[in-house]
DNA sequence: CCATAGTATCCGCTTAAGCAGATATGTTCG
DNA sequence: CGAACATATCTGCTTAAGCGGATACTATGG
């Protein structure tokens, strides 16, 4: 017996775990400044400062993107002394981002041009 | 020489395409009606009205969500008569979209209860 | 060629969430 | 213990984008 790939959309958890479940996890990545965030500790474990640094945004700012990436599964944060270090929690993230970037890539004209969702922090 | 997942994912074209085209590819699939269209395409190809009929909001909502998905090329769309057929675009978007639930699933619990993500249409 | 069905777009209204700046909490060192 | 550093949280302000309802734009079909 073989499974299409609607099979197994059909069958995943859309409605154990609710589509807002999966819509809010999305909507973690859906931010510029928490993407950059993301990217930048694909690169390996950073205090906030570092982040800060990257970034460029005000202190408290980056924290609550930090926050906000943690509550989602994306990061996870080790405390040491006055320090945290937020480094990337799963390896599949950086999949999903690859990922991500590529049919990105292959859309880059519309994407750019698509006036119904307009990223703010862009000119 | 063996690349990193890091080494990929830094080498990937996040300067040149930017972050913000990311961002606002994310975005398409942060919002939890687009999610739930786009899920009921991963079923097959679907009319506008068929696709009313499932999410149950104003065809126009429903209409301009599905040029929203189309724009971002997660979907195209085949005209014949008076009908507009909506179907998934590339193989790779049920990919995306599996393996953001499979890692949703992973971090539910702390997903539900994040406050700085506070996806509309949910209680 | 007019009525209707199928889509797409427009128009206000409302709200989630981004931002800076201020402040609170916690840790180490002198 | 007090100063300085690192991080987290709070307070308004502002805006992107969701929503319904109205309307405009085709393409059949009688």
């Amino acid at each position: 017996m073989m499974t299409t790939t609607a099979d197994r959309v059909r069958l995943l958890p859309s409605q154990v775990e609710g589509v807002g479940v999966v819509a809010r996890f999305f909507r973690a990545l859906a931010d510029p400044t928490r993407l950059r965030l993301l990217e930048f500790l694909l690169d390996g474990e950073h205090t906030v400062t570092e982040c800060v640094a990257y970034i460029g945004l005000s202190q408290g700012r980056v924290s609550t993107h930090l926050s906000c990436l943690a509550d989602c599964g994306y990061v996870q944060v080790r405390r040491a002394g006055r320090n945290a270090f937020y480094q990337v929690a799963d390896p599949r993230v950086a999949d999903l981002v690859m990922l991500a970037h590529a049919l990105a890539a292959d859309n880059c004209a519309a994407l750019t041009e698509c006036q119904r969702i307009d990223t703010p922090g862009q000119e």
